[in-house]
DNA sequence: CTAATTCTTGGTCGATCGACACAGAATGGA
DNA sequence: TCCATTCTGTGTCGATCGACCAAGAATTAG
């Protein structure tokens, strides 16, 4: 069955091209940049990953599983509707913000502007954030039907708007605003579900 | 001093590059793109812009003067705070979802993912959404000293919150979040100004 | 008319893009 | 042992990238 062993850490190299990935996107990373990155020669990545696109949704992937997972976490974790949107946007600000990692979201920043021929991976990221969306208006939703939030509340409005801020925050981390006043934006949004309780 | 006059429409020239560098960004649009769009030879469009560059800094600086100025326009004509807001808001939703035109805007969308050679481009168009974002807070700063808002009010948290929707706006709708929901998330956002009126 | 100016056409530049072919080295299973 | 398999290192593929040059056509100022 195997045969040579491979000499470099599969994982480690993955978490540099996330780091890259990260911080220029998909287009703005040319393999050079991951020869560079990697440390290794472009014929082992292939070997290694099959293809540049292919290494980008792995990358992509370890980032939902570790870094962007907060939001299905916060909503199998918290019991209250709010505490999970709380920590949800919180847990967002905060890894918008971390030293030593890029800012903002990867997949909000990652395939924004992309070429004709990478539509795919655009639309790939996209249905993240729409499913995104959806899970937030679901769990608004939620709150409406178990009486957390008041009967007449607009949910579908009132979820749009946290999954608006939500993507916003990594525009705004991205652009410099601080971790602080990422929070503090956050516990302002806050008050529009308080607005809203039962 | 003048000496063969062009001839193609160099203000239509502007405009097909616009739409071109607002849908695929500024590295997603390439120079053949460019060529195709415009029905221009690539000499031709350098003697009139200068360059790939130039030409993407003037058509977003169109962009800022027609579709982008509704913030300053609104700022302007709008005598309080909360309906330059709520009009800035409202306008940001239209103008991102407008049939015919690309999604989303052009500042926040054109060159998020960049290669390092570029990144000129990107601070660039960041300068521009950090400005946005301190007339916002300025904004509501004003409101605060006149009174149209409690004086307990957070106003940098305040306006970091309608800064973060306004772009978080461009991001959803570029995923497809039609205007009606946009406009509806705009209302709600607006009851956070309310929350704090005096 | 002439000279200066500016645009148009067609072609091409070096660099870089993502992707892989090939040969040889290293391993495990039969 | 030997062979199938997999990895490593070097080299290069055609395509495309942004950029620009040279030559000629068209126009205007003088």
């Amino acid at each position: 069955m195997a045969g040579r062993p491979r000499e470099f850490d599969r994982d480690e190299a993955l978490r540099r091209a996330q780091a890259a990935f990260w911080e220029r996107g998909y287009e703005g990373t040319s393999m050079s940049d991951l020869v560079a990155a990697l440390g290794l020669a472009s014929s082992r990545i292939y070997a290694a990953f099959g293809s540049k696109e292919a290494l980008f949704r792995e990358a992509v992937e370890l980032y939902e599983r570790e870094e962007g997972g907060f939001a299905d976490r916060a909503l199998a974790e918290e019991s209250t509707a709010r505490e999970a949107l709380r920590r949800t946007l919180r847990e967002a600000a905060t890894v918008y913000t971390r030293p030593g990692k890029p800012l903002g979201c990867m997949v909000v920043s990652a395939a924004t502007n992309c070429s004709a021929a990478n539509d795919a991976v655009l639309r790939w990221l996209e249905q993240h954030r729409v499913k995104r969306t959806k899970s937030i208006i679901g769990l608004v939703k939620t709150a409406v039907a178990q009486r957390e939030l008041r009967p007449d509340t607009d949910a579908q409005a009132l979820g749009d708007t946290f999954a608006t801020v939500l993507h916003g925050l990594s525009v705004q981390a991205r652009d410099g605003v601080p971790r602080k006043r990422l929070l503090a934006l956050v516990d302002t949004t806050m008050s529009l579900f308080d607005g809203q309780r039962a």
